[in-house]
RNA sequence: GCCCCUGUGGCGGAAUUGGUAGACGCGCUCGACUCAAAAUCGAGUUUCCUACGAAGUGCCGGUUCGAAUCCGGCCAGGGGUACCA
């Protein structure tokens, strides 16, 4: 092989994604006697074209996908589309074309960039959740579950667009508009379908401590969403006959309670409504605004006096009652004991209708009248003014507080959970029909298998805001199927959430006749590597564990937790361009800007842009780069190589056109070095034969544990090694050695050199370089010479030296002896093959 | 509001997990090659300095012989917040 020839991606690129597509290289075979390993990336949703973070994403599984095969595992590393969701209605309201058409034109150009890439992935198993072929074993599936008692329906709110008189997203909403009508939006209670997630709350929690190769902030916030917590459930006798249970997790601030606070929905609030149109109208107001927790909690505190008083247990006062849009009907139980001493919402509530904020917990028993600083205190202290608890710590409180009442037999001790059950109504068109039947006489009535799958009509119209299917003259007209009278179907569908619940599944097996086939999860299931975006760390990743314990405890399947280990890579950033005119900002293309110095002008007139925050890459700020524009410029192993430079994967990665010519660069300084590779080349070349071993090793724990950047560091480091030293079978060795390290990352060029070299077989097929452990230790180490913790010289000396053989060089040291400047030596500490640190 | 994360040269980052801060890359500067440019190759590149050294990892404080790393308090940016996926 001659260095004249440039390498040339377009070419190459081609080739061998074709010579790979006719070899079928990447099918996985269940058969395999080779260890299984089943690498997943969290699959796309069709939205019209790849997304830069997309590649990321899928280079990151692919190096580990294709290091995994080179270290003799079978691999499984399959890729589907997350086909159904909101985007593709929004197109059919917004061009006027049908959301299936559109998903699968998608999917189709889609599909192509990603073959651009050279991905190692069985297309064989490629699956979209839109077809009935994935959506009807996902209705079978709903219909175990609520076999099993998992499925319920209950009523729930929404954020409710009065003028289009549609149910809205929470995206949808913006400054409690509907994103249309710019209607105020409203909360509106609806029938609705759930998932007894909270069946699963301990289970899931408890699983948490199991996933040791979980990065722990996703697991701490799992726990945190789950929300376990000890409190006290107990009831205040009001002063119109009622008793009013609450919920508290302070039961030791009892006795800071200044008031009792009901939901606007609570039926306490609703019995006053019904005598007080004051109340009535407040609680009225309370419905605008959108659901979102969010919202809810930075809204205006507001509050109705009910006039009624609540008896405090202990003290026998009466406290005032009133119904607040701060408190939630989920939680708990609908109403709270209010302590604004000790709680922030509470004290702001305080604050604004003049109630009395106590102090019960203090620093000491002195600072027991110690005024608050305009804010609530929630941390721990000693309890003060608080009759026969005065004096204890909060722990010791809690306890004493729930074992009187539990005595008086007022309430008890109660574990309660932040988890609420899912909601898993869409009223929505594009999504997996729900299979279930309304009949007059006989009530929900499930769909029978062998009707499965219902699916969606193809005939609907998106020009009508609501629910297509609610609309659609014949489709939801059905017989029941328990009494054969005149029924409807149900007409909402599920949420897209319960979809990506279980196709790591259906990618290790695709019966058609079942949902998934249970000895081929055992054999691929769990997933050894998940890799997916920051954003789904607490809802896709929950319901898909829940989804599986769901399983499993029916029987269904063996695994408990689908994912070994979970990997949550960042962003791909990218400036903004944009210009004020008039009310509005106007975003422009990194495409439309030229860059100058410090500044940024249009292409097309030259004017001034204003260069704004590095953020994530979106099509409404129009700081998108298209991936087919870049691969056509530099070929798929630059970008792909880009992808894995410089950035830490769990980090955010800024885009920058200097950063990827510097990637396409190496690619051909890489292949000008291959071309220097001399089969017959004599003599050894000891050092670089160390460098090129130590290179393997910490490569290959670079990948395992997703470092590419550290890898990339390293794979530098050998190339210039390689480019100094003179040729030898070593140095001819280490470049063979290079094409197999770089091989996960840039495939297609190495591909290309291996053949070239006349390397038998594709480098695809080949192993991973072996490692003599001999050569991977040096003989000696650089010895850091300090005094007082500040450098003051370096030394070298063997590996493994004596304790009193490094002190006593390090003595010798003139910069250390001049730092010293005769004080008396303290101590000396010595860390073996490390440091030399002297006190004095 | 609440939960979680991040912060190191001009830029992306590395640092054997408490032990030589700035590996590697980008950019920039100088040089070689060239009629010239590109490409390529070589050297340099934290700041200050009286050239001995000093300071320095968002800010303030603490623990330690020693802190980017541990602890406390702030600031800034990001992710999630249950109907975006």
């Amino acid at each position: 092989m001659s260095s004249e020839t440039r390498f040339d991606p377009a070419s190459a690129d081609a080739r061998w994604q074709k010579a790979w597509e006719g070899a079928q290289t990447f099918r996985a075979d269940s058969n395999s006697p080779r260890p299984k390993c089943f690498v997943l990336e969290m699959f796309p949703y069709p939205s019209g074209r790849i997304h830069i973070g997309h590649v990321r994403n899928y280079t990151m599984g692919d190096v580990l996908a294709r290091y995994k095969r080179m270290t003799g595992h079978e691999v499984l590393h399959p890729m589907g589309w997350d086909a159904f969701g909101m985007p593709a209605e929004n197109a059919a309201m917004e061009q006027g074309v049908h959301p299936g058409g559109w998903t699968r034109a998608n999917i189709e150009h889609m599909k192509a960039q990603l073959k651009r890439l050279g991905f190692a992935l069985d297309w064989s198993r490629e699956l979209a959740t839109c077809e009935p072929d994935y959506y009807g074993h996902e209705q079978a599936l709903f219909l175990d579950m609520y076999a099993a008692g998992l499925v319920y329906r209950k009523e729930s709110e929404v954020n409710w667009d009065p003028v289009d008189m549609t149910v809205l997203a929470n995206e949808q909403v913006i400054d409690g508009k509907g994103w249309r009508s710019g209607a105020e939006v409203e909360k509106r209670k609806l029938n609705q379908w759930f998932l007894r997630i909270t069946d699963f709350a301990e289970d899931l929690l408890e699983g948490l401590g199991t996933l040791d190769h979980w990065p722990d902030k996703v697991r701490l916030m799992q726990e945190n969403w789950i929300g376990k917590s000890r409190g006290l459930e107990f009831s205040f006798d009001l002063s119109n006959g009622e008793t009013l249970p609450v919920y508290t997790t302070r039961p030791d601030t009892i006795f800071g309670a200044s008031f009792v606070a009901v939901a606007p929905d609570h039926p306490v609030a609703q019995g006053v409504a019904a005598q007080n149109c004051d109340a009535a109208r407040f609680i009225e107001l309370c419905k605008k605004g959108g659901t979102t927790a969010a919202e809810l909690e930075t809204a205006e505190k507001l509050g109705f006096d009910t006039g009624i008083g609540a008896r405090h247990p202990f003290t026998g006062a009466y406290l005032p009652l009133y119904i607040a849009n701060f408190v939630l009907m989920d939680y708990g139980t609908g109403a709270i004991m209010a302590v604004p001493g000790h709680d922030q919402r509470d004290f702001e509530f305080a604050t604004r209708y003049g109630l009395p904020i106590p102090r019960v917990v203090a620093a000491s028993l002195e600072d027991a009248d110690k005024p608050f600083a305009g804010e609530a205190e929630a941390g721990d202290g000693v309890i003060v003014n608080s009759g026969f608890i005065t004096g204890m710590s909060v722990e010791d409180a809690k306890r004493e507080v729930i074992a009187r009442i539990e005595g008086e037999g007022r309430g008890e001790g109660k574990t309660v959970w932040r988890l609420r059950d899912w909601g898993v109504s869409r009223q929505r068109y594009w999504g997996t029909p729900i299979p279930f039947i309304h009949c007059a006489g006989c009530g929900v009535v499930p769909a029978p298998k062998s009707s499965l799958p219902i699916t969606l009509p193809e005939d609907v119209d998106f020009q009508t805001p609501g629910n297509p299917l609610l609309r659609h003259p014949t489709w939801k007209h059905v017989e029941c199927p328990k009494c054969g009278a005149k029924a409807e179907r149900e007409t909402d569908t599920l949420d897209t959430f319960v979809d990506s619940s279980w196709y790591f599944l259906r990618f290790a097996s695709q019966p058609a006749d079942r949902p998934f086939d249970p000895e081929e999860v055992a054999r691929w299931l769990p997933v050894e590597q998940y890799i997916g975006g920051i954003e789904h760390a607490i809802l896709h990743l929950l319901y898909a564990r829940f989804w599986t314990r769901a399983l499993a405890r029916m029987g269904q399947i063996e695994v408990k937790e689908p994912f070994a280990s979970l990997f949550t890579q960042g962003m791909v950033t990218h400036e903004t361009y944009s210009r004020r005119a008039g009310e509005r900002e106007v975003f422009f293309s990194p495409e439309e800007v030229t860059r100058t110095g410090d500044g940024a002008r249009l292409e097309a007139d030259g004017s001034p842009v204003t260069i704004g925050r590095v953020i994530k890459m979106s099509k409404s700020k129009k700081n998108v780069v298209d991936p087919d524009t870049i691969i056509d410029r530099f070929g798929a192993d630059a970008v792909r190589w880009f992808m894995l430079s410089d950035s830490p994967p769990e980090r955010d990665l800024p885009w920058s056109e200097a950063g990827i010519e510097g990637c396409s660069r190496f690619v051909h300084r890489l292949w000008r070095l291959f071309g220097a590779h001399d089969a017959a080349a004599q003599g050894e070349d000891r050092p670089l034969e160390r460098k090129a071993h130590q290179t393997v090793a910490a490569v290959a724990q670079d990948i395992e544990a997703l470092g590419f950047n550290k890898a990339v560091a390293r794979i530098y480091e050998l190339t210039g090694a390689v480019e100094k030293a003179r040729p030898s079978a070593s140095r001819s060795a280490a470049i063979r050695t290079l094409v197999q390290l770089v091989a996960p990352m840039m495939p297609h060029l190495a591909e290309e050199a291996w053949a070239a070299m006349g390397q038998p077989g594709m480098i695809a097929n080949a192993p991973w370089p072996a490692v003599d452990p001999a050569l991977l230790v040096e003989d000696e180490v650089t010895i850091a010479v300090q005094h007082m913790g500040k450098l003051r010289d370096t030394l070298t000396a063997p590996r493994g030296a004596a304790k009193e053989d490094l002190e006593a060089l390090a003595l010798a040291s003139e910069n250390l002896q001049r730092s010293l400047a005769g004080a008396a030596v303290r101590k000396v500490i010595v860390v073996p093959d490390r440091l030399v640190n002297i006190v004095t």
